[in-house]
DNA sequence: TCTATTTTTGACCAGCTGGTTAAATCAATT
DNA sequence: AATTGATTTAACCAGCTGGTCAAAAATAGA
């Protein structure tokens, strides 16, 4: 069997599904679109994946591995509390500008069917060469990072607080701009969509200082 | 014409589109499912609203209404800031927790189609009796708000920043936990209800914490 | 070259969706 | 009761969607 020729229109398909799924989600994406988009009979599509749900799927679990890149490793090292936490600011946000269709993809599928969800995070990724190198293959726990927080509390190095809101807080903040976009660029910026980029550009130094602001302990 | 059972019909129709529309979104909702909600025939639904799309229309203007109550009156009133933000916060926060699903049909929506959201910031809530009372009526002006944090900010209140950032960070901080609901109770709390309800239940207090201890200044 | 297997295609289908229409029903006026 | 106009219904339709299938094309092995 031709390796190559199957492997190329395999990986022809998953990218354009990738594409087109990410723009329309589930619910928006048609099949014909994604064979278009990767130059093959739709058929096809249903040769290599039995069906959209499971061409979906099999996307949904990549695209959700990759909102999660390495935070536990980042979140784990033996840094400053402040340092770990400007990095993983500095990391998501870096990753949500090179893919902003992120975080409006990922509210929208976990909400349309929260089961997927519990799927990806418990088969997690099992595809064989082509890993991200950005995936941290043994999930994410966020059960470590909160411990770590503690600890830091407990040394009296950041303010007491509950670790699962502070770590949703930085998430919400990195996140929302990037969900939000239409809604800041026009309420906010008056349609002016430069004005939101350069919001969005200082948006790593704004969140890092608004969180480490009302987490550090003044010395 | 009898105009008690119009009104009636008329209404039953708009609640049922507006219970069907949260939960499914424009996409996913169907005309069949919306009459059959309103307990009438389908054909009605297109007697009184022409299409989906109008019908639509109306009721995602009433919904986006509701998304931003009276900010502006509490925002420009002649109150410390850290009071004001401290109401608005408390006021956001129960308006989504007596509404959970907006934040999920805003987001999906507005990113779905942002022209609709334009019209529904330029042509708002024209209705004539049962106008929300929550709803601001001249539309949300955040650049007067804006001015009043620079004007705080001026007069050494609060530390200096930019007020988009502010306000981005407030309606973050109180969105995010609505808008990922799924997400954080798998992750954060391994599927337990209880454990994420009790976490919002602090919601109130630790979003107001978090960004007073942001933005003081200390004296 | 001939055969067997895999890959690709085009034609097709059943089911659902938003929408239309003509007829039936209802309510008010005369 | 008859007329008129608004409201409601049932039947229907065109178009699209995911999916199937048999045949064709490509490939590999003998």
């Amino acid at each position: 069997m031709d390796n190559i020729k199957k492997d190329n229109t395999e990986q022809k398909i998953l990218e354009a599904a990738h594409a087109v799924f990410i723009k329309k989600g589930m619910d928006g994406a048609r099949m014909q679109e994604i064979a278009d988009e990767a130059g093959i009979n739709k058929s096809l599509l249903h040769y290599y994946f039995r069906s959209k749900q499971k061409l979906f799927e099999a996307i949904f679990r990549k695209i959700f591995a990759s909102a999660f890149p390495n935070i536990s490793r980042l979140m784990l090292s033996h840094r400053p509390i402040e340092i770990k936490i400007g990095m993983f600011i500095d990391q998501y946000i870096d990753l949500l500008t090179n893919n902003p269709y992120l975080p409006n993809f990922i509210l929208k599928e976990i909400n349309r069917d929260p089961q997927s969800l519990a799927k990806a995070i418990s088969q997690p990724e099992l595809n064989s060469h082509e890993v991200l190198s950005s995936i941290n293959k043994q999930g994410i726990n966020p059960r470590e990072i909160f411990q770590m927080f503690e600890n830091e509390m407990k040394a009296g190095n950041i303010k007491k607080m509950n670790p699962a809101d502070l770590m949703a807080n930085i998430l919400g903040l990195s996140i929302f701009p990037f969900a939000a976009k239409p809604l800041l660029t026009i309420m906010f910026f008056n349609g002016d969509k430069k004005a939101y980029n350069n919001f969005l550009k200082d948006r790593k130094k704004t969140v890092k200082e608004f969180v480490l602001n009302s987490i550090m302990i003044n010395k």
